[in-house]
RNA sequence: GCGGAUGUGGUGGAACUGGUAGACACGCGGCGUUCAGGUCGCCGUGAGCUAAUCACUCGUGGAGGUUCGAAUCCUCUCAUCCGCACCA
């Protein structure tokens, strides 16, 4: 059949333009009674152009955006970019532009782009985290944070990376390597800014089973936060005088520690000892990568430091080490070393010929790390080791050797970076003041234009003399600013709040206008953020809870995690050659094909895999649909006369669409129920009355319409002369949804053996009398008896032979 | 090592609370339209056994189990993927 051609190339973008002049998806922050929803995708880091991972997540998000729209929903539906960061200015130094300009280059990309796959964004609310009028509030924020004392400076061995000669955060240190550029992080003790996340750890915890999250992500986060419980417990040492503290999770094992171990990084090591063997480990364990120093089966090396501490159950004198084993980062850089049940403190012991003393029973060897009745521990022999525990606690506690004490994994987020494109952290340095906050009505502290912006180092910013020299807003003096800049998790970590009154000159946002729209109600993105940005996004909220600047104590209520699109079973990549370029499928097959296709090959939770054949079926499909309308004029859809399969299937579509689509995301079954409609709607249209048909192609359009929005407008405005998206969503009749017979399953032994065909409303007697009817079942019981019937109504009826 | 997820036709994937395994699509095959190919329309397509779209048997990574009935629940096991990883 030739007929009219689907040219997508004309339909989409005279849809765009009309919803760019009429200004379409803005929506206002009054409320006018409807409820709220705010649907919100991860902002896109701008480099280069969007790839086939930014069409899926605007594919998903907007197909949320429109259903609930239709549903009486008043959405937000915003958009910005995250354009500061590395990635950026790497890029920039590699082409030798100012990251400025490429970065600008790309958003226009992006927004080009954007438009051309017809997202249904609010673009009123559109902005860089690059732009003044934007980390002007970045900064007013930490400033906020800093007078609270949740933003600080300390002196600290930290991550830092040589290639991108910047420090990092523990969250972007994977591996041991640099999370942007994959170099072996270093540590280096250096003075920085840190926001004080840990003192939001419980919070971050607890407050997770507030929150629709998926389950894996939640986990991550847990994992991450990593909370143990235990005692500290302090060791006294008379060669300094000095008490030093451990954390343990096993103060049932304390009557076993035969000897105690330090970091190399703790500032005792070398007042303990200046022997030179122990000098020459520190130096050395100092320089040797993280990746390196963690390594799996890394031997447990150390050094005997000399001297000895009290161990505070039985007054023992233990030995004392260095060992890279113990990391400074984590409790208090020195523990107890257990060595019967422990892994690690076994390896040691063994290795240098240390006192190893169960005092758990169980196990046939050691280390034993189970649980039992302790031995050789005094008054609490015989005790079970998990009640003793404890009890060793409360007995330590009364005469001040230890406490209980809660560890986490958890630390201070490193926020600033010795790098040029990024937010500048709004303080000056005086002599005589110290660190002085930068006054509201000076902020911004803009960026300032600088010709060498390659990493030295130290901040590029510090060579930009007319900027660094400033005064002392105390004192009036000479002072010099702050030369480091944010990391860009800063930026995205409350850029949603911004959206809700993204014009806002006088304030970050107006008290009223977030809380009307906060939480986001569903937010989309890659799971590959399920620790930095969500973690730190959660953590600003809170802080700005507390600081009474919001009421919302989480940013995400819900939250979608996209898979990951690959290609011939592998992750696209420039390097494998095997890169789908959304700008080219939208200009082969068009927006509303690259779409669908992107959401129909699987869950859109779970990844898919990309086929230059598959997307072909969807275009058919499009056309199909396209072709059905054919010849159709303007008018009603309502079917005449008494409901045929047709129309019986167009309501089974919608309800399928709704639950699916509604309930679970499930856009690729939702298609497949549409594709269904509209092979049902070739098949019978001869058959049936043309209202039937008319109600089928509208019914088709409306429940495209979230997936292919062009194409969805189009055909429901030539048949109805309306607006699609003014329309409300179509709503399954129930009395439509069953058809007057059913197949009837009759089963022998749970094995199917019949169909037989059944009235919907049949008694339940009634059916097992039909099922048994079945000529079938005869010459299966053959000789048999029929011991115990099964009838599951409106069902089947499974007959028991023996 | 610890934690989590996933295994279904030639392929991507369906199957809601245990109840017709394989929806829908790709691919493949057939018929029609066409000089032909493509497009388009219709039909078929898990495997085995068959003249057969009669019937029967097998079948959801593997092995057991619970149940009238298991892709779905339980136990063990294999494989793949993802997090965390000397965290005391």
């Amino acid at each position: 059949m030739p007929g009219e051609r689907y040219d997508p190339q004309e339909i989409e973008p005279r849809w765009q333009q009309l919803w760019a002049d009429e200004r379409t998806w803005e929506v206002s922050n009054v409320d006018d009674g409807r409820p709220k929803s705010y649907v919100l995708e991860m902002l896109p880091y701008p480099s280069g152009e969007p790839h086939i991972g930014h069409l899926k997540v605007y594919s998903v998000g907007d197909a949320i955006a429109h259903f609930r729209r239709r549903n009486g929903h008043r959405v937000l539906h915003p958009l910005g970019y995250d354009a500061f960061g590395l990635p950026a200015e790497n890029h920039a130094i590699r082409t030798g532009r100012h990251p400025r300009q490429s970065t600008e280059e790309s958003i226009a990309e992006f927004q080009r782009q954007f438009r051309r796959w017809g997202i249904s964004i609010d673009w009123s609310r559109e902005f860089g985290t690059h732009e003044p009028s934007y980390y002007r509030w970045t900064q007013w924020l930490f400033l906020r944070l800093f007078e609270a004392g949740l933003a600080y400076r300390d002196q600290a061995a930290v991550n830092w990376c040589p290639k991108d000669q910047t420090v990092l955060a523990n969250e972007q240190v994977i591996d041991g390597r640099c999370e942007r550029c994959g170099t072996a992080v270093e540590k280096r003790d250096l003075e920085q800014w840190f926001f004080k996340i840990t003192d939001y750890a419980d919070r971050l915890l607890d407050d997770l089973d507030t929150i629709d999250w998926p389950q894996h992500v939640v986990t991550m986060q847990r994992n991450w936060i990593g909370r143990s419980e235990g005692a500290r417990v302090t060791f006294h040492c008379d060669a300094l005088d000095t008490d030093y503290e451990v954390f343990t999770t096993r103060p049932d094992t304390l009557f076993g520690a035969t000897f105690f171990v330090m970091a190399p990084e703790h500032p005792d090591v070398l007042r303990l000892s200046d022997s030179s063997e122990v000098t020459e480990y520190v130096r050395r364990s100092q320089t040797e990568s993280a990746e390196d120093r963690g390594a799996e089966d890394k031997e447990k090396t150390g050094v005997a430091l000399g001297a000895t501490v009290a161990n505070p159950v039985n007054g023992e004198q233990i030995p004392m080490f260095v060992a890279d084993y113990v990391l400074m980062e984590y409790g208090t850089g020195a523990v107890m070393a257990v060595p019967a049940h422990d892994t690690r403190d076994f390896a040691f012991a063994e290795k240098h010929g240390l006192e190893i003393r169960r005092v758990v029973e169980g196990g046939h060897e050691l280390p034993y790390t189970g649980d039992g009745p302790l031995v050789n521990s005094q008054r609490f022999d015989g005790k079970d080791n998990r009640e003793a525990l404890a009890e060793i606690i409360a007995w330590l506690g009364e005469d001040g050797r230890g406490e209980p004490a809660v560890n986490y994994r958890l630390r201070d987020w490193l926020l600033s970076r010795q790098r040029y494109w990024g937010c500048p952290i709004p303080v000056v340095h005086c002599p005589t003041d110290g660190i002085v906050a930068v006054p509201d009505d000076q902020l911004p502290v803009e960026l300032p234009d600088v010709e060498d912006y390659a990493p030295k180092g130290r901040s590029p910013l510090a060579a930009a003399e007319d900027w660094v020299n400033t005064t002392c807003p105390k004192c009036g003096g000479p002072a010099r600013r702050e030369t480091d800049t944010m990391d860009t998790f800063v930026d995205s970590s409350w850029y949603f709040l911004r959206y809700t009154d993204a014009l806002n000159d006088q304030a970050p946002w107006g008290r009223d206008v977030v809380d009307e729209w906060m939480a986001v109600d569903q937010y989309i993105g890659g799971v590959e953020h399920a620790i930095l940005h969500l973690m730190y996004a959660r953590f600003f909220v809170k802080a700005l809870a507390d600081l009474d600047l919001l009421s919302a104590q989480e940013p995400f209520d819900a939250l979608f995690t996209q898979g990951m699109v690959t290609r011939d079973g592998a992750k696209m990549s420039k390097s494998k050659g095997n890169v789908v370029s959304p700008r080219d499928l939208v200009e082969s097959h068009g927006a509303d094909t690259a779409r669908c296709y992107i959401l129909y090959v699987g869950h859109p939770a779970e990844g898919g895999d990309w086929s230059d054949d598959g997307i072909e079926g969807i275009h058919r499909f499009l056309q199909r649909l396209y072709r059905a309308a054919e010849g159709m004029q303007a008018g009603s859809v309502e079917p005449e006369g008494e409901p045929s399969d047709l129309v019986r299937k167009a309501h089974w579509a919608i309800d399928k669409v709704t639950r699916d689509l509604g309930e679970r995301f499930a856009t690729h079954t939702s298609i497949a129920a549409v594709i269904e409609l509209v092979n049902d709607l070739y098949r019978q249209r001869d058959q049936v009355d043309a209202s039937h048909v008319r109600f089928a192609v509208a019914t088709a359009a409306s429940l495209i319409f979230p997936f292919a929005p062009h194409l969805g407008s189009e055909l429901y405005e030539r048949l109805t002369g309306d607006r699609v998206w003014e329309t409300p969503w179509p709503v399954a009749d129930p009395a439509l949804l069953q058809s007057e017979t059913f197949e009837l399953i009759v089963q022998v032994n749970g094995k199917l053996i019949d169909r037989v065909a059944a009235p919907t409303d049949v008694e339940r007697d009634e059916q097992e009398r039909l099922a048994r009817a079945s000529t079938k079942l005869a010459a299966r019981v053959d000789g048999g008896e029929i011991v115990k019937t099964i009838v599951v109504p409106g069902r089947l009826v499974n007959f028991v032979v023996q």
